[in-house]
RNA sequence: UGGGGUGUCGUCCAGCGGCAGGACACAUGACUCUGGAUCAUGGAACCGGGGUUCGAAUCCCUGCACCCCAGCCA
């Protein structure tokens, strides 16, 4: 390696604030390159280019991080462009949801706010340039005639019988066009190139088509829109972006828009391509998104079991959680597919510091505990987090009738089971020691009811004997609990890639029937009556919770953002396979 | 079959001619009033075949596999 490749490395490697490290990728030492050598005269400035037809997910989440990051690294700035050509397909309901989003993540566009639809009046200087260059013409195959001349992948196409038609007819044909003389899909503005590209790009591509729909932003004044590919490049250019950032699907359109560049003879941006970000156990395409929606497979853009971000700010996914992770995955060229473990323990590892803790039983199970004076109520002492000795302690009630967790008691336990059995004792956590003396079932054989019994000497979880208790688990007062609604979300498919699985299945065959459980009474302790919206906790042994907005003042309503890592589920999982 | 890309632990990412490393996941143990957290330990990979070289994941040749492209979508 030379010394001046090591030296970037280096750099590379230790980019990070407080020590932290940065992995290397390939973008960041382009652009550590670029600023070395002065190629853009210090400036970096990068751009993220939604088009508003839908929700920002977490691929667009990397996409962000990345282009709002290295722009952040380097102290340049990055631009929010709104990539709106199409008119039939786009909403301002959308452009607020990604501005929102964007936001959430904590990255900040400044003034950078623009829209392609900024650009008509520019753009449409820049085709009838093309035109009385002789580089573009108009022509009136029909859409199904241009695919046939369009040739295929080992065969090249052929020339449009309107490609030689005189500059001033294309002038006077485009300008008509413009002016609404035709209906949709009569005429379009090809660029003229090369019908016999062996990149099909390259094949006189179009770039104006006629739409006669309102816009959401010019509204009814234009009824030709530009295309995408042409649109895009030239957006860049206008906008003086030095690094372009975009995913692989759009490396071979680089040479058509260096085609477009170089033949108006405008700034010239550096386009760079990455691999898009695949998760498992989701789908992460627009058009998926979109009909889980319109078909109400979820109910919503921000369902907490969409990969949205909005779904994921529901679900109670933290923005610093995510930047985490899109750190974590890191930037590359290969197709890949992250597994979404990595996802949850970038938010476990956050919430696990800051969430304070709480206790709640999801599926109570009645004890009474026999020896325990009828009217008494202690307050016991919890601690709020005991990774921060800051967030203090707080009084939990405890009486002599409590709820337990159904799967806390196992009238016949397996060998490592530690939890409540007859005649095997557990802590109650920071109250009492209890053994269990007794099982009342229903007709059915259901247990309904526990009678226990408790140590008065082991108050807040210790015995002067110093005995081991092997088992704590959690409980809540029967007369001071307070009801919630608690939504245990699952994968929302049922396989890791349904890519992966028979060819013939549709996604929505792999829709996981139990991505969702509403559990309409839950049971938590007294200090969560006057939760807000937005506000995190651990239910201790069960996972980290999150405040939904549809929490009524009498009735809060709980997301389960993810589960606490779960050694002893996983060995019942591995038994019941074995 | 044309063009453009990509192949490194189970997964994601490093590596830039000199001991293949990190993270997640997994396994084992310690500790624990959350079967949580934490700590320690461990297993685990260079797509195949040739070549160059003292030495190749890295350079060359060759094969193979996978992804993207035939919207008047972006």
């Amino acid at each position: 390696m030379s010394d001046d490749k090591k030296e970037e490395n280096i750099k590379a490697n230790n980019t990070g604030e407080k020590g932290t490290t940065i992995p290397p990728h390939f973008i960041r030492y382009i652009i550590q390159q670029d600023m070395k050598t002065n190629k853009w005269a210090g400036r970096v400035e990068t751009r993220f280019p939604p088009e508003p037809n839908g929700y920002l997910h977490i691929g667009h989440a990397k996409a962000i991080c990345l282009s709002f990051g290295m722009a952040e690294e380097f102290g340049g700035v990055c631009h929010l462009r709104f990539d709106d050509t199409n008119p039939t397909k786009e909403e301002t309901e959308y452009v607020e949801s990604i501005k929102k989003d964007v936001k959430w993540l904590g990255f900040n566009w400044g003034k950078h706010e623009y829209y392609a639809s900024d650009y008509f009046d520019q753009l449409y200087a820049f085709s009838l340039q093309l035109i009385k260059m002789g580089k573009a013409y108009v022509c009136d195959l029909t859409p199904e005639q241009i695919r046939e001349y369009r040739g295929t992948l080992t065969e090249p196409g052929r020339e449009s019988p309107y490609r030689n038609r005189s500059m001033q007819e294309n002038l006077t044909l485009f300008n008509r066009m413009k002016r609404g003389h035709f209906k949709d899909g009569e005429k379009v503005l090809r660029a003229k190139i090369d019908m016999a590209s062996p990149n099909i790009n390259m094949r006189d591509p179009v770039i104006y088509r006629i739409l006669h729909a309102k816009h959401h932003r010019t509204g009814d004044k234009w009824c030709i829109y530009p295309m995408y590919d042409f649109t895009h490049c030239l957006s860049d250019s206008i906008e003086q972006i030095t690094h372009s950032l975009c995913t692989l699907e759009f490396e071979d359109h680089r040479p058509l828009y260096d085609w477009f560049l170089d033949a108006l003879g405008v700034y010239h941006p550096q386009q760079i391509e990455f691999a898009r970000l695949n998760l498992t156990y989701t789908v992460m395409s627009k058009r998926k998104l979109l009909q889980l929606v319109k078909e109400g497979h979820v109910r919503g853009w921000d369902d907490p079991r969409m990969p949205t971000i909005s779904g994921f700010r529901r679900r109670g996914y933290t923005p610093t959680s995510i930047r985490t992770f899109a750190d974590r995955i890191g930037v590359a060229k290969r197709d890949s597919m992250v597994d979404y473990g990595l996802l949850e323990h970038c938010i476990r590892e956050e919430l696990n510091k800051t969430a304070p803790r709480v206790m709640g039983v999801l599926r109570p199970l009645k004890v009474i505990i026999d020896n325990y004076p009828d009217d008494l109520v202690e307050e016991m002492e919890a601690v709020n987090n005991p990774e921060d000795e800051s967030m203090g302690a707080r009084k939990v009630p405890f009486s002599k009738v409590i709820y337990i967790e159904e799967t806390d008691f196992m009238e016949n336990p397996p060998k490592k089971f530690f939890r409540l059995s007859p005649g095997q004792e557990v802590r109650l956590r920071y109250a009492y020691y209890i053994t269990c003396t007794d099982v009342i079932k229903d007709a059915s054989g259901k247990v309904i009811e526990l009678h226990c019994t408790y140590d008065p000497e082991s108050k807040g979880g210790g015995t002067p004997d110093g005995r081991r208790v092997k088992g704590t688990i959690h409980w809540v007062s029967a007369v001071h609990a307070i009801r919630a609604e608690v939504r245990l979300y699952e994968h929302l498919l049922t396989v890791p890639d349904p890519s992966d699985e028979e060819e013939d299945k549709h996604f929505l065959e792999y829709l996981n029937p139990e991505s969702l459980e509403v559990i309409e009474n839950a049971l938590l302790e007294p200090s969560l009556a006057n939760v807000k919206e937005g506000q995190r906790f651990q239910f201790e042994r069960h996972g980290y919770f999150y405040v939904d907005p549809d929490s009524t003042e009498g009735k809060p309503v709980f997301n389960r953002t993810v589960t606490l890592r779960d050694t002893w589920g996983k060995m019942v999982q591995q038994n019941k396979h074995d």
